[in-house]
DNA sequence: AAAAAATCCATGATATTCCATATTTTCCCA
DNA sequence: TGGGAAAATATGGAATATCATGGATTTTTT
């Protein structure tokens, strides 16, 4: 079964051709299609990707609560489906990004690739490298409150 | 099994001749018929392409129990199947496309190709983004997003 | 014979594969 | 534990194949 974690930045050529990362190719060697289906992320300056076999399963699932020809349906393939893009990956374990993705993640000459369980992101480093402060200091703020009530007496907020 | 997904778009010239992207024709190609099977959508000005086999099977399963399906959706079967047209797919990949269908989808020289999963639409480019619009929008506003981190599949390969 | 349709052919553009090499990682043995 | 060989990975560039497309030729229809 596939599961992604950890992070990796490789580089991308003025073609638009990246390597996946071995960790992640590794996981999806067992599928049918040899390649990854990627499409943009919806909230984030980055690009989704996950097996065929993952997108099938979620589609089938999804639908399955909607009759063919609806409008559900039609909602749905229209705005996932249409967006996303089969990539085949090379003898060399590459990817070829398509222009409009490469426009929709910011990306340049360098991709970072970060496992997200059942898929990956890809994202421009700078940008992921805020991202990440981003979640870092959110999730620290959080914490801080929760602590802060019985922690007071204490010794303060540290680390 | 056939899984259309992406978008492409694709020169029409002036007798209705049109290329079929590589990859849909890549996914009819386990078929008997050497071709796709086309019906205008009742909904939208577009055409619906599949397979002959997946048409076959749609009204093989609404055939075979009547009691389980709405006279409507047995109406709209029937209405499928007499608005339907086979088209063969020659040996440059090309199809052509009637006058009608054209007239219906409102084409002229440029044809957009769309994956639906289990079968794909052919719309005018134009018309095409302001339907991808429409549908990202109705979607968002039915929460008819992809739960991307959560709705796992832990069933494993079956289907 | 004329019109329509299907098939064939040529070609530029695009995408894919192959190859060479630099870099990193892994593993074995001293 | 460290050195070093061997394998794997990443990367750039070039050769090759595929695809989309317009036009021409042949076949069928009327």
């Amino acid at each position: 079964m596939t599961f992604f974690i950890g992070t990796y930045e490789n580089r991308l050529d003025k073609k638009g051709r990246v390597s996946v990362p071995a960790p992640f190719r590794a996981m999806l060697g067992d599928s049918a299609f040899k390649g990854v289906v990627i499409f943009p992320s919806y909230r984030a300056p980055a690009l989704e990707a996950c097996s065929q076999e993952f997108l099938r399963q979620l589609h089938h699932n999804m639908s399955g609560s909607f009759d063919l020809f609806s409008e559900e349906q039609d909602d749905l393939a229209t705005s996932i489906l249409a967006a996303s893009h089969p990539l085949p990956i090379d003898q060399d374990g590459r990817i070829v990004l398509p222009p409009d993705f490469l426009e929709h993640a910011g990306l340049d000459d360098r991709a970072a690739f970060v496992g997200m369980g059942d898929l990956f992101q890809i994202w421009h480093p700078t940008r992921l490298a805020e991202r990440k402060k981003e979640a870092r200091e959110r999730a620290k703020a959080r914490k801080l409150t929760l602590p802060l009530n019985r922690a007071q007496t204490e010794k303060g907020p540290s680390a």
